[in-house]
DNA sequence: CGGAGGCTTGAACGCTCTCAAACGATGTGG
DNA sequence: CCACATCGTTTGAGAGCGTTCAAGCCTCCG
């Protein structure tokens, strides 16, 4: 199988659809984007023309309140979509800013809606992805709605690990999915824990906290031995541990947004 | 025009299809189904068949915690869609229950998908309703996140006003059988602000309160003059007080979900 | 009339915030 | 390569908002 990029790579089923369909998403144009850290992409408001992609780096999504803080509603990873809920939107809902120096394939809005809505098997898809969007906001909202800080914290980190495909060091992992048993490996801590480096604010204004509470919970979970701390990242210790904090239920694994 | 009901009801710009296409989404064949108060029309985990269409009543999808509380995701109105996040997935991410008591016409998921898929216009009309879905969440999440409990309880008021008197034909004058032009005339506030019945277990549970507290703001905006309570009911007083608690931006007009 | 469910109120506790100050890391120009 | 400025992180003290617990009240409805 050729190595495929962009928007065709973020559909782990991408090799299934019929021939044809799978030829125009390969073949459908994008141009690319490279932003410095720290870059506004674009800002809410502004008209909607284009779907993203993430090749590498992290991005994420933000409103800014009139107090002159920010919400930032999603951090994306690498292999991720954004935007596709406001493919039929005129405006953008939200921002979109650069955490890391990211590189980024744009998609035309309307050429990607042409094709989603010309193939059923595309539009499938297409609805998979918002599904998929649709289920971490929900996490989110029980999440700020009924968990303190600590769960907060323990979950946004198991997240990161998940999303961020097991495998480590921001941005470097290849867009399809590692296979299962390497990640079940990593995953399980074996002998090399996670590590990243996310600053606390990005944490703070995803999860509704304060930077300074922030840092007080991450010390908690220092000394419990959960996460270690080094220049400014973070090392998962112990996954389990995390888990029974962020209290993911096993019995539910229906819930699961990656299946 | 004849009179329509059902999902062909929920498309406002309905009357702007295809031909063939509004046909199509006419004769769409539903179960309808009727529910007392109360009751748990779908847990979550369950098998995911159908797709939902308010026709009267109120109802909710909530989220149940280990620990035995609920979080209200959304409350859906009459003319609202339900499930439309889910016509991918498997299984059911939320529960729907019946906040009041509730008529709803129930659509076979893999019809809609097929009829949804087939067709570019039809197609787009269902990205139309899941980025509305996709921003009032998003919305929840800010306020979630980064409001005080005096604001969201006004905000979401205000959402019921807006969500339930104004856009939907179908109309939530179900709960108080108002004439059309008469709940026109209520919303701009002239005379007869508008008044609801929902209960404060359900505002607490929608935006991560507690009972007690919704009552004690309740009492705080009563003694603003900005509500009265009368029964178990709530009467909105000073609409554009209420905006202004709620901290609605007339400069964010492109933010509005409904247009 | 009596019971049940919803609403209200008070008191005390606790989580998280703000303010303020210091420490540490990173990067830049001399 | 060091000095310094800047940004991110840490820690403490005090205040505020919302929670829990507990009790009493009001309404609806049988």
């Amino acid at each position: 199988m050729g190595y495929q990029t962009g928007l065709y790579a973020c559909f782990e089923d991408a090799d299934t659809l019929p021939p044809l369909d799978r030829q125009q998403l390969v073949e459908l144009s994008s141009e690319r984007l490279v932003c410095p850290k720290d870059e506004i992409i674009l800002r809410e408001g502004e008209p909607a023309h284009g779907l993203f992609v993430v090749e590498r780096g992290l991005c994420y999504t933000q409103r800014f309140l009139e107090d002159g803080t920010r919400q930032i509603i999603d951090v994306h990873f690498p292999g991720e979509i954004i935007g596709l809920d406001q493919l039929s939107q005129p405006l953008h809902l939200s921002g979109l800013a650069a955490m890391t120096d990211t590189a980024l394939f744009m998609y035309n809005k309307l050429s990607v809606m042409h094709l989603f809505t010309g193939s059923p098997a595309l539009a499938r898809l297409l609805l998979n992805m918002v599904s998929r969007g649709q289920a971490i906001m929900t996490e989110r909202i029980v999440g700020l709605a009924r968990h303190g800080a600590l769960r907060r914290i323990a979950h946004f980190l198991l997240e990161i690990l998940h999303r961020g495909g097991y495998a480590n060091p921001i941005g470097v992992r290849a867009l399809r999915k590692i296979p299962a048993d390497q990640a079940d490996q990593a995953n399980r801590g074996l002998q090399s824990p996670l590590t990243f480096r996310i600053p606390h604010n990005v944490i703070a204004d995803t999860l509704g906290l304060s930077i300074v509470h922030v840092s007080r919970v991450l010390r908690q979970l220092r000394e419990q031995d959960m996460i270690s701390t080094q220049n400014q990242g973070i090392t998962l210790m112990d996954v389990d541990g995390l888990r029974d904090i962020a209290g993911v239920d096993p019995a539910a694994r229906w819930r699961t947004v990656a299946g």
